[in-house]
DNA sequence: TGTTCGATGTCCT
DNA sequence: GGACATCGAACAC
């Protein structure tokens, strides 16, 4: 199994664009149980400085969002109630953007995933939200500001989409009128998409 | 040092 | 459709 990774330079274009991109790629986690993989489905854009949805609202600079200040196709893991949530960092340094995978299809290592999810009964269940996929490729907070373009953890050529939907953001009902811009991508008709 | 609150998932009705 | 578990980060003292 060979996997062309996407170049650091995939990562220079903008985040609504970089959302749209990433869909179809996959998502690639090495570890010493081994190899775990899923097309991505489904993303969200968070548009750093001028959205309020975002951590990064107002350029707030803390030692949760430092990474997204930093350079593009690094890893912002954060901890949300008791999951972890990944994010690709864009919008260049010094400009905190980037874009939440909140679902895959599963390719390689599913028997990995469902010993990893134990809660899970089935396939459909093992990576349809931004929670469920960081534990079933065991990606956690340790990951935080690591690359998306060198191995162990990487984001590689993966399949075509047909067609691309769009709508509003999920679970963020208290962000003023940033709630309703429709900066959430997914795969249309594909059956491990969120909801 | 204490309090508050989520970019969620799971189970129950 | 609703309750709740449970953790770290942010922020107020």
């Amino acid at each position: 199994m060979t996997h062309t990774i996407l170049p650091r330079a995939f990562y220079d274009q903008s985040t609504l664009d970089l959302a749209k991109a990433l869909l179809g790629k996959l998502l690639v986690h090495e570890t010493s149980e081994g190899i775990c993989s899923g097309y991505i489905v489904e993303t969200e854009a968070y548009r750093g400085p001028d959205d309020q949805a975002a951590h990064s609202y107002n350029n707030l600079r803390t030692k949760r969002t430092e990474v997204m200040f930093g350079e593009n196709g690094h890893c912002y893991a954060h901890v949300m109630h008791t999951h972890c949530l990944i994010n690709v960092v864009s919008g260049g340094v010094d400009r905190p953007e980037g874009v939440l995978i909140r679902a895959l299809e599963p390719v390689d290592g599913i028997d990995l995933m469902y010993k990893r999810r134990e809660k899970a009964k089935r396939e459909k269940d093992l990576t349809s939200g931004p929670g469920k996929l960081t534990k079933a490729l065991n990606i956690t907070k340790a990951d935080y500001g690591k690359s998306f373009f060198q191995p162990p953890l990487y984001i590689a050529e993966g399949k075509e989409v047909s067609q691309i939907s769009m709508g509003p953001r999920i679970g963020i009902d208290n962000s003023g009128e940033a709630k309703d811009y429709p900066w959430r991508f997914w795969e249309t008709g594909n059956p491990y998409v969120s909801r």
